[in-house]
Formats: C-alpha cells, sequence, structure tokens
DNA sequence: TGTATATTGTCCGTTCAACGGACAAACCGA
DNA sequence: TCGGTTTGTCCGTTGAACGGACAATATACA
C-alpha cells in the first residue's frame, strides 16, 4: 500500500517537527512534493492537520490524539513483554504469561501457551484472575505500592466475587504476603486453578521498584514441586521479569521522539 | 488517497476497539475484508500494529503514539482556538492573538492579523513576547498557579534578556500584578512594543481557574485609549477567552474515544 | 527595474498498486 | 456428518496515485 505508507512517513514527520511547510516534508521524507499536497489533503479532511493561516505551515490538531488514544498502559507492557516471553519459552518449557491489574482482579495479557510443548488447554488470554488466590495477583500485591494494595483490598471486600471474600481477613492476606515475600515468588492457591491438574507459581514484574504485572509460569502438578520448578527456573524468570521492567523503565524515560526504529522517515529510494 | 483514508479509518477503528479481528474491522469500517489485510499488513511493517499470537487478534503497539506524541499541549490550546477567534476578529475590527508560556516567555501560537481590517505589520506567530513588559506576559503571571509564578520568575532573573531583568524588583512586579488583577486585564508596558504606534491588552485564558494561555489585543493608539477599547471589547474578549477555556475543560474530561467527529468509521457507501 | 533563485500550486497522461470477486481451507456447533 | 462462519490467498481489471512539466508568486540582489 503505497500511499497509505506515504501517508504514515508523513504524519510521522509532522510529529517530529510540528508545524512544517510542504516543502520542508519533502525533504524530510523523500516523497513528491505533489504526494505530500495530496496526502496533506487527506490528512486535512480527517481533521488530523490543520493549516495554520498566518504562517502557512501545517500543524497536527489535537485530533491526532485519536490515533492512539485506545492503547492503555496494561498493552504497553504486555506488548514489550511479547519477544522477551517468546524467549523466554525456549529456556523454559513451561507456559508463561504476561498479566496486569484491572478491575480488581489480575488479567492475562499474553501468553505462551501454543508456543510451549507442554500447553494444557487453549488461549487464555483474557482470562480473570482473582486477586489473593492467583500467583498473579498475589506476586503483584505483594509488591505494589502499599497505598495501592490497601485500596484493591478495601474494593475486593465490597465485590460479591466469591474468591474475594476473603479479603475480609487481614490476617490471612497478611500471612500471604510475608510469605510470598520471603520467598520472592507467589503460589496459587489450590482453591483457584483454570486447570485441575495444573499449578501455578509467578514473579513480579517490577517497574522503577513496583510491581506493574506478574509473571506466571504454569505446570502439571504431576510432574514437579513448585520448589523444584522455582530451583530450575527462577532464575530465568526473574532475568525476563528484570528485562521487562527496564524496558519499560527505558521507554517512560524518552521523551517519545527517538529513533531507533522500524518506520523509515526518508522513503527507501 | 483511497488507501490512505481506509488506512486512517482503520486505525481508528483500531483504537476504538483495541483488540480486534479482520472481520470485526470489516465489519465496524464497511472496508471491504482482502483491504483491512492489505492495511493491516502496512500497519504491521511499521510496527503501529501486532498480532496476537495466543488470539488471533490485532493489537495497538506502543509504537502508536509516536503518531501523536509531537503534539504538545500548548499547540491543543491554539488549536482549539482557531475557530473561536475567526468569530472573535468579526465582532472586534482590531486583531486579536492566542500566546502560551514557553523557554521564560511567552509565544504567539495563532493569530488574526490578516483577517483584521487594522493590520498593522505581518506574521505575529512565533513572536516572542517578555513575560513583565507584554500585557500577554502580565495577563499570564497574574492569574498562573502561585507555584509556577514563583518559578518562572526565579528563572527570569538568571535570564540574559534586558527585558527580563526586573525579575529583580519584587515590589515592581507585584505592583503590576495588583494592577492588572484588579483590572481584570493587563496592558503591555511602554518599554517594549512590536510596533511603535499600536499599543495592547490582554486578558487570560483561564482553564480550570487559571492562566494556560493569554488572548491579546492590539490596536493603534491614536485611535483609541485602552479604557475605550475596553470598554467596547472587554466582554466579547472575556467571552472568547471563557470559551476556550469551556473547550479544553470539556476535551481533558473526556477520555478521549468518543464520537462528535469529522472522521467517519464507517465508509461512504 | 530587471534577472536569478526558491517556493508554492496545479494540470494531466501514464502506469502500476490497490481493488474485490472468487475459491479453498479451516473451524465450530448441531 | 453437515451447514454456517471465519480466515486466507489468488488474480484479472481498473482507476487512483504518480510525478514530469509548467505557471505563478515571493525574495534577493545588482
Amino acid at each position: 500500500m503505497r500511499s497509505a505508507e506515504r501517508l504514515l512517513i508523513v504524519l510521522r514527520a509532522l510529529n517530529l517537527r510540528n508545524g512544517a511547510t510542504v516543502l520542508e516534508l519533502n525533504r524530510d521524507t523523500g516523497i513528491s512534493r505533489q504526494a505530500i499536497y495530496r496526502i496533506l489533503d487527506t490528512l486535512r479532511n480527517f481533521g488530523y492537520v490543520r493549516r495554520q493561516e498566518a504562517t502557512d505551515r501545517f500543524h497536527l490538531t489535537h485530533m491526532v490524539r485519536r490515533l492512539s488514544s485506545g492503547f492503555k498502559d496494561e498493552e504497553w507492557i504486555a506488548d514489550i513483554a511479547v519477544p522477551i516471553l517468546g524467549r523466554l519459552v525456549q529456556e523454559v518449557v513451561w507456559p508463561t504469561e504476561l498479566s496486569t491489574f484491572s478491575d480488581n482482579a489480575m488479567y492475562i495479557r499474553e501468553s505462551t501457551r501454543g508456543r510451549s510443548p507442554f500447553t494444557i488447554d487453549r488461549v487464555a488470554v483474557g482470562q480473570r484472575l482473582p486477586m489473593l488466590q492467583s500467583a498473579s495477583g498475589r506476586a503483584y500485591l505483594s509488591y505494589c505500592p502499599d497505598p495501592e494494595r490497601e485500596a484493591i483490598i478495601e474494593n475486593l471486600k465490597s465485590s460479591d466475587d466469591d474468591f474475594d471474600q476473603v479479603a475480609h481477613k487481614p490476617d490471612y492476606i497478611e500471612r500471604i504476603l510475608a510469605a510470598t515475600r520471603s520467598r520472592g515468588w507467589a503460589v496459587g492457591d489450590d482453591s483457584f486453578r483454570l486447570h485441575p491438574k495444573t499449578e501455578t507459581l509467578a514473579v513480579p514484574v517490577l517497574v522503577n521498584g513496583y510491581a506493574r504485572a506478574s509473571l506466571p509460569l504454569t505446570y502439571i502438578a504431576s510432574a514437579a514441586t513448585a520448589e523444584q520448578i522455582a530451583e530450575r527456573h527462577m532464575s530465568q524468570l526473574q532475568a525476563a521479569a528484570k528485562e521487562i521492567a527496564d524496558r519499560m523503565e527505558e521507554m517512560q524515560a524518552r521523551t517519545d521522539d527517538d529513533d531507533d526504529d522500524l518506520i523509515p522517515i526518508r522513503e527507501a529510494s
């Protein structure tokens, strides 16, 4: 799609220097002037670009935000995790996932079930996991900022989900959190299992010191104990969590206009 | 540009339901399935979209932020101001502008010089205005949040611009701010004039109670006094400022995914 | 005032990229 | 096992996009 590609190139170029003339865009992108006119026209029809009357320069409008407004922060971390999980599944044979907090529960955002030889059941993405029983939820709660944890537990108390009722037992919660923290990773509770024959353990993804996601590993219970799995794979799991966190911190630090990308500003000639 | 338009439509549709299949996009947009494939391919080549392996759904990636990351907040308010200034110049014959704070000074972002019969000099957009002498700067300083004002004045003290030296006279600053506040609008100082025969007065644009921009009006000094201009046009100026502010508050309130737009999600059939 | 250069805007004949009908394959619930 | 739904790809046709070319305007300098 030639013209569509060029539109994206021009849109990107406009982001790099807000306020540009046709000729400047031509030089920045290598796209012919005539084509730039056509592209700016269509962008203008959509309201993403306006022409500043006084200076005759083209500017982005606030509407461009709509081109990315649907992209949520939880997506971001999942997005970054994809290639890292891909590598992880080659070292650790068991399927691993990435889950984030949302709406009083953890949700599986990415999964390597399907690429793991030990896949138990199908599609897990989108699966909801209770906070206090799942390994993901426990890992997250144990390492998220204190005010966030308090708020979550407060919310769980008014939940009508059966699993969330234990939120009313502060000593139980405290025991779980303490155990998780002393171990450095969380285990799932027997009362919640996606599949009867499997067990799960999880590590938190610590961005700037606090959990923003969990990285659960699911294995077949008859094959090994949690301790054995941990001994074999915990360092790999934690390295992956660290790598995801590093990428996140790195991305957040940047202003966002940078280079190292797939997108050619200049057209291949 | 047919294919480019369709790409934008699909991109927007993806924002409205993050995670979509080809068929869903087909239904949402009315674009043929084959075309959706082509579009998603090009979006994928640019890294804006990825396919979630487990669910076979297409998702936006964090890269989409780059399509709007160049759009700054100061642009936003200028952007919104354009049509409002356009209407204002029809009521008030004198040229009006919109200026925002940046880099220790006010900058003219939009202007109706050129549409006003009384245009004095050409292109004013991009013009830098000193904080303590220009009407724009005074209006802004008088109504911005206290910590911001203190920080700005602190910065001005270490500026090497001659105009900014008065930042060292706190009683002078205080007198100006008090006068501006009691009036409700600011006047420019004789020591700074873009054009010798003109004078300027300005009102702040108060978003959530604090100045985010200024709305200056420039008139020919021999034609009227500041008081006369104020009497005739102040209510119109302030109404325009209010309208800009309202739009800003409104936009900030929204999550950003809304409807009332120029962009057809469904193709005209 | 005239000449040279840079920039903007539009026309229009050519061509190839985009189009969608059509078909095959996979999937799913009954 | 069988319809219905969804996914993916092929390929002949066509018109949208392409860019060369020219006109118009602005700016600089002699």
